[in-house]
DNA sequence: TGTATACATATTGTATACGATTGACGAGGC
DNA sequence: GCCTCGTCAATCGTATACAATATGTATACA
């Protein structure tokens, strides 16, 4: 049995709650969670305190910690703050890259696409998060970044479909994206913004199709409804 | 001697961070602390976990926590950001403001004029944290939520000299203060957004000049310096 | 006199034990 | 049969003890 540091702990409570493997809501229970990390109850306690502060969890008193849920009201605001919060970092990323950056931002590309063409959904969604996390540290604004943290939460969440293509069509769609990412480390790299904002949105765009879907997907066969489950009906 | 709850602790670190009371870079240490506030080190390291979260302190491993610093690169991403982040939330508080966040607001806002009229300058700064931490909650959205709480921690900290006025011009700022917060419940209640986002703007140009005396205080009279103090020149 | 090293002290990090609160289940009364 | 109240189990919250780590200081050596 592996045995966690914290900050591992702390990584890895990430990585399952981005992934879905925790879903939204899913509740915390702290003995089980110190045994499974093989540490005491004090320091997780202290781990799930971080998440809360950094929006993965929500605790209430005496009543534990839950996955941070994605009701439909939270998810209007997101479509709502989303594109500008995503604009804005990239503008500023332009202007506030250093170099080290935007190798570190190569290599995740690198990451995401090897992620894809493994067919390694989780993985690929999280490599995503990871490469728009460091367009956000490029703008280097610590404001924008606690907006731009929430919002990549739910956003990845959200993406973990966008990556289990069921028609290749859908297929098409990733690749469309590792070059939309292609494109915005050339626009980034050479310091324009109008061009890393436009590229930026029509990302979004892409990204939001995929995820309207995910969110109201399409109803199911109207028949099957009124024959089988006609006494469930509201 | 008082014995505080959790929550209670929590809200009195916050009011004396903001109130400069413990001013950027203060060391916080946990012994002192958890006597101060009459509870065990235990639930008091999980305040100051939450606090990091919030962004009032920053914690480093085997160090301890500080007050979060408010370094010059922050600042310039203050001003940057501010301005940006306070319209939009005033835009969306005018869509979504309830009837009873209204009433909040006019209540903050009272409390507010009579802390200023009693020339209590850190019951004030606080106050107009409040006030403006109410329009933040009516924009409904958690996203821009996280900026603006962090925008609003330096804010305050800040604005904490704009309450104690050395001229009876800059009294006047505060009294302007006054009467654009009422413009702005008005344009509030009455769902005007394109004019509550000009008040917005004019309220952030008010507070920004006299902050930025703040951030660059005027020189010390030169001859004092060359007279006193010639050892310690830089 | 300056620097390095080892020890002492202070502070943080973790484990465990115990007390407090919540929610569920079942017995009793209406 | 349904509602209410009390008991019980489970889980969370807090205190304390101890271990690990960092910092300050004194001493030895160059």
């Amino acid at each position: 049995m592996k045995s966690f540091t914290k900050s591992e702990c702390l990584d890895d409570l990430r990585r399952r709650i981005l992934s879905t493997d925790l879903g939204p809501g899913h509740d915390l229970d702290e003995a089980g969670l110190s045994e499974y990390y093989s540490m005491s109850r004090t320091p997780l306690r202290e781990v799930l305190q971080r998440l809360q502060g950094e929006g993965y969890v929500v605790m209430s008193e005496n009543r534990g910690a839950k996955v941070a849920s994605m009701d439909i009201d939270v998810l209007r605001t997101f479509f709502q703050t989303a594109p500008m919060v995503y604009a804005n970092i990239a503008r500023l990323a332009c202007e506030n890259r250093t170099p080290a950056e935007l190798d570190d931002l190569k290599h995740a590309q690198m990451n995401f696409t090897k992620a894809v063409k493994s067919s390694d959904a989780a993985e690929a969604a999280l490599a995503n998060h990871k490469f728009h996390a460091i367009i956000g540290s490029m703008a280097a604004n610590t404001y924008l970044m606690a907006s731009l943290a929430r919002l990549q939460i739910d956003h990845t969440r959200m993406s973990q479909t966008f990556y289990r293509p069921s028609a290749p069509a859908e297929a098409m769609l990733v690749l469309k994206a590792i070059e939309q990412h292609d494109a915005m480390i050339a626009a980034i790299e050479a310091g324009e913004g109008a061009l890393v904002i436009d590229l930026t949105l029509q990302h979004w765009d892409l990204s939001r199709d995929r995820m309207e879907r995910y969110v109201r997907p399409d109803p199911l066969p109207v028949d099957v409804i009124s024959l089988k489950d006609q006494r469930n009906a509201i």
